[in-house]
DNA sequence: CATGAATGAGTGTTCATTCAT
DNA sequence: AATGAATGAACACTCATTCAT
């Protein structure tokens, strides 16, 4: 309204550019730290390591994160989230596509997802088990939701006479452990799209068709 | 031999009885330190608690092991070794038992061997990546190893026309994955005879016949 | 005198009411930080607490106050100042009231200053021995004065025959340290007027006329 | 009973003398730190001062003792435990000697314990309050312990009709407030037995006949 | 061989002070 | 004048390893 910024405008816009750049900084503090835990792993990181990549002070870094510790714990949690987000449900309904385009599509999102964030995937698959009760317990919480989501997937399927009735646990830890693995591949093998699509296939064509030659 | 046994003698019966006897209590370090590593992490164990556990002195601990590293790369050896011995080839002479009975023979062996030392297979899947290069070089020429195994014996397969033509990299990456995460759940799950037999059946059942219903 | 306001004349008004702006602004965070220091000590006092307390930026702090050193100083010096303005000297003269209700008048006047100063009193008697060499020779001075208006009071009541020819300085020490108790003592049991008159009227007995039954 | 020693004899001579080297060692420590402590006061005092003062490493010192905080601690105990057994009580039996006497005993006793161990003694008096809540409750009870056995000191001799009916309490305090003055002076002024003497005899001569002359 | 007291480099974190805005 | 983000020196404490006994 008022042509001139008042002094109080002036103020919100003060602090509102500086919330913004202190995000920025945050952000690009986290991403540069996330680079030197990827590499060196969460133990042989020292906070020196950490203020060095992020070209900031010592006392600076305390000023946006509690401990080495805490900013661990976000880099984790974002990682998680990622995941989770990018895995949407099957769709079972009259017009749905065929189930498996839609599995391959939900296993290559997947893939591409830990693929795009190759540093903060080494952090959860590499540094992480041991490191402290709250990480483990996260981790293992993660893996029993995407057990649960799969198990549930299988379940549903059974019923719907769409799948052989194993044992859908099992499979689904199954299952579990071999994307894991291909994840894992794709962390040193760089990972194209081919390799994605490659390893997409055969997880699909084993876990639904079988090896045996028929 | 000697009726009377000189000095030489009696120094190497001496020497051969002192051998032995540091064999014994190595090797009762080493297993107490399997232990305290596998309870709480290598980092997270101090070479006091090491030393406390064998009752030993914290001097006698560096007459045996030049460091808290160096006990760690041996634990982890004698693991890979064990597994590496429990699995055998697959038989496809003419007379050879069925492929699945085979087969199911060996993952069983290999998940009992690892199931019955829990303590060194916790210490490999889980406080394992990240250490140290050595370490994680060490774990990658394992994979590699079984990896290759895996590969060789669907290729031979393959040949035998046993076996469809997938790409036979990527399944032998996905059984890993598969097999490890069944290990890694019979860690915490006790991991009775029967838990033992459920995963061998569903690991079979999903990568020989597939999910799909026919 | 000039009619119209020169700059320089507006200059002066302006700074004049920027100098008793700045003067009103010190006093509150000379006050507000008095009672931080009083209630968690100098060394537990953080810097923050201290802008917390006033309301004021980090910075502005740095703006009136030299460093967290100078302004103890300061609040230290205001206290020594009072409490030597509360005291004054006997009166001698012919018509002079007697000797006893004069030093009771003294005596309560002294306690009540300080029972209406706790924060900064907590502050002399707790915090400071130890900080720097300036606070402890700034007190030690202060004590001096102290005991040598006490030493001289004696010194002359001595030669006017009103009092005992006892060790002047030493006695004067014992004064001194006995009113230091009861002001300590006050500092935590509340201090009504009540526990004012009984403390002098306990100094008093005690110092003029003995213990011993008579 | 052998005259040879036998192993464990051997062994237990050699721990016997491995405790009392130890003890040794912590009481140096303790007495160099005691000097530096009370040369800078606890919190100018760096961990770094009093390993360099003891002539020992860093990890040493928290082999010895479980933190800065715990040696100051330690420290402090002792001369309060010293000041404690110092103290005795006053005979009132028919035969005792008279009771001037025995409490200048028990003033000059006390006086001579802190002059004797002036290093402590400043710890105490200046660098405590307000450290740590500990602290301040260990002097307090301290203080209260004093303080209570004075005032029951008092009460006797009122009961017993040596001393006139001043408020016990109070006087308590004041006498208390007294001692701790001359003990303060003593650090300062060297302290000769003669200047002992002097303050003796001036607070017995204040406390029990009163400054007022006759 | 066995011991365990001694070592000291290295760690995460704090906080009084500065300075660009 | 006022701000508060940035600074970095300083700190207490840990722990793998050594070495005199």
């Amino acid at each position: 309204m008022a042509p001139l910024s008042s002094p109080s405008a002036e103020g919100d816009g003060r602090s509102t550019r500086a919330a913004a750049q202190r995000e920025r900084r945050r952000s690009e503090v986290l991403e540069r730290s996330l680079r030197v835990f990827s590499d060196k792993g969460y133990h042989a990181t020292r906070v020196s390591d950490l203020v060095e990549a992020a070209g900031i002070a010592r006392g600076t870094f305390y000023l946006y994160f509690e401990s080495k510790n805490a900013i661990f714990h976000e880099l984790l949690d974002d990682l998680l989230e990622q995941v989770r987000d990018s895995m949407g449900g099957v769709d079972t309904g009259q017009d749905a596509p065929p189930l498996r385009a839609q599995l391959r599509a939900i296993v290559r999102r997947v893939l591409a997802t830990f693929r795009d964030h190759p540093a903060v995937t080494r952090l959860v698959l590499r540094s992480a088990p041991g490191l402290d009760p709250d990480v483990d317990r996260k981790l293992a919480a993660f893996h029993g939701r995407l057990h649960a989501w799969l198990a549930d997937s299988i379940d549903n399927a059974q019923r719907l006479g769409l799948v052989r009735h194993l044992d859908a646990q099992a499979v689904a830890w199954s299952v579990l452990g071999a994307v894991k693995q291909h994840v894992e591949n794709a962390l040193d093998s760089g990972a194209s799209d081919d390799g994605l699509d490659r390893s997409t296939d055969a997880l699909l064509s084993l876990h639904l068709d079988g090896l045996l030659a028929r």
